[in-house]
DNA sequence: AAAACTGCATCCACTGCTGTTACGAATCCC
DNA sequence: GGGATTCGTAACAGCAGTGGATGCAGTTTT
């Protein structure tokens, strides 16, 4: 996967949204308002907030006065959710190439792809250990 | 950054030289045998071989029965010198956009970055205890 | 001298992301 | 009800990074 700039954006959104106080559906904050908090174009904001809310982190709402709000407390967002929220997975780079014929070239990919796991599995737990409202804290 | 194949490369090629005892000049192994075993272009294994050599790995030879070689033990090769030779660094979206004139959101992308790097460096720790000897035990 | 091999440059095709515009659908205010 | 607002999604262009392929200069063995 590319560089993306999803999960900044979502971390980002989500600690817009507690730094507001938008739990309820009356404080909705617009796409644009987060936009402009990046900044970045609503549109992208809104890809975002679409796949936070699939994740049930937030809810949304269109027309007049909608926008996002959250529907978890803050503190009880860890970032890894986040994570796998908009981007499904971290990445070193995840496909290992398949081996061949060779004994010893067709069991390396396997170690390598388990090596993979095992240091993005070592991210999300670091960032299980940070929430949202860490994200206000650190200010 | 794209989803890159450089890391699974580079993992594969050193596990590969490990397996082979292709730790002399007189033992080194072509890119096309290595490539072989991917399977990929030998070009694509010359590109990260390359890297590995700046780094300090392994060392190349050009001409007739050159390729390339250890130069430290398989045991002593950390995954997380791997990435790093390969890739420059982890990324889980590395750069987090830029805050303007609002007084919380110009703080925001800071403490989002450092979530980042927490992560990055959690995942460069795990690799740092599985060693290229180590991807051969585990086949 | 010939063959083999690395390293590098170049070119092309593909993928994924961002930014933008546009449109339908849903919702609130008057 | 009518109009304004906002979300969700699609379509498009532009950009960056990557893999694959070819060619070439330089080095080393035979």
């Amino acid at each position: 996967m590319s560089d993306s700039q999803r999960f900044p954006v979502a971390a980002h959104a989500l600690a817009y949204l507690a730094h507001k106080d938008a739990v309820a559906p009356d404080a909705a904050v617009s796409s644009a308002e987060l936009a402009a908090s990046m900044p970045t174009n609503p549109v992208v904001v809104r890809r975002v907030t679409a796949m936070l809310a699939k994740a049930g982190l937030i809810a949304t709402r269109p027309g007049a006065n909608g926008g996002a709000w959250l529907i978890k407390p803050a503190d009880q967002i860890g970032l890894d959710v986040v994570l796998r929220a908009v981007n499904g997975c971290a990445h070193l780079g995840m496909p290992p190439p398949g081996a061949q014929g060779c004994p010893v070239g067709e069991r390396i990919p396997e170690a390598v792809r388990s090596a993979i796991t095992a240091a993005d599995q070592a991210a999300a737990e670091r960032l299980s250990r940070i929430t949202v409202a860490d994200l206000l804290k650190a200010a």
